[in-house]
DNA sequence: TTGCTCCTCACGTCACGTGAGGTGGC
DNA sequence: TTGCTCCTCACGTCACGTGAGGTGGC
């Protein structure tokens, strides 16, 4: 199966959408340590598994250094506790910047509409005099 | 009055809550033109009223070319519609844009709240068996 | 003369994108 | 030999931040 084959960088691209460049970009960031087949990388599953996490970290809107930080807590042996500890209160910082941008982000939302819609008679007028249709632009 | 007053780059600064880097960053992709007293900057009325264009077209999440066209728009004089339409058209499409963005980070948000859940009963045995007490972590 | 504010380079940051130029193996 | 895929520099992008080093005028 899959399960432990080793992939190619073009592999894994297409697996994950992302480009060669990303990925080499993340191999110099020291987040992904692929081995090499001469000068070609190869991917195994461990590569996988934590080009995933990274995905997701940055989903959440982490740094890459902060998932870096993050992925060497797990690698070194340590308190699970302590790193579990460490990451949910980086959760819970990141959620709350979260959802302060979703908030502003729906504020200017808002606001952007009711200029656009204030805009909107403009083009009414406009269009009725080009048409001379009563003029009710598309929902 | 402050009517047609002119400023230095500190005014504005504290005025708009922008730094100086920021305004000269601005000056040198030609969205400001302050007049000069030997080498210090003079803002009028006039530059006043374009950063606070600037600034909310930021808001909207506009690239700063984007935002120089748009004003290279109205300096020039021609069809007040053509120019009110093509704004109107912009601000439509970063409308949508935006719109999926906050869905995006919505999901995201529901997501890492969902995660964050699911890690707490690690701290609340962990914090049972160091105070004893039942735990139910802050709200 | 000392301070204060302003100025001009110009390199740094962040997460990659985008050529340029070259190599290995079917 | 031709193609294909991979590789390594290294500069470009975007919106500034951050010194370094210097000037004018009270």
């Amino acid at each position: 199966m899959t399960a432990d084959t080793t992939m190619t960088i073009r592999a894994m691209c297409e697996a994950f959408e992302v480009t060669p460049r990303t990925l080499r970009f993340y191999e110099s960031k020291e987040l992904l340590f692929p081995k090499r087949a001469g000068t070609k990388r190869l991917y195994n599953r461990r590569d996988r598994a934590r080009l995933k996490l990274i995905l997701r970290g940055k989903r959440f809107g982490f740094s890459l250094e902060d998932i870096r930080q993050l992925l060497d807590l797990y690698d070194r042996e340590g308190s699970e506790r302590a790193q579990y500890l460490k990451t949910y209160v980086l959760g819970q910082e990141r959620l709350a910047q979260m959802e302060q941008q979703r908030d502003e982000l729906t504020e200017a939302i808002t606001d952007l509409k009711a200029e656009l819609t204030a805009a909107e008679p403009l083009f009414n007028t406009y269009s009725a005099q080009k048409t001379g249709s009563p003029s009710k632009s598309a929902a």
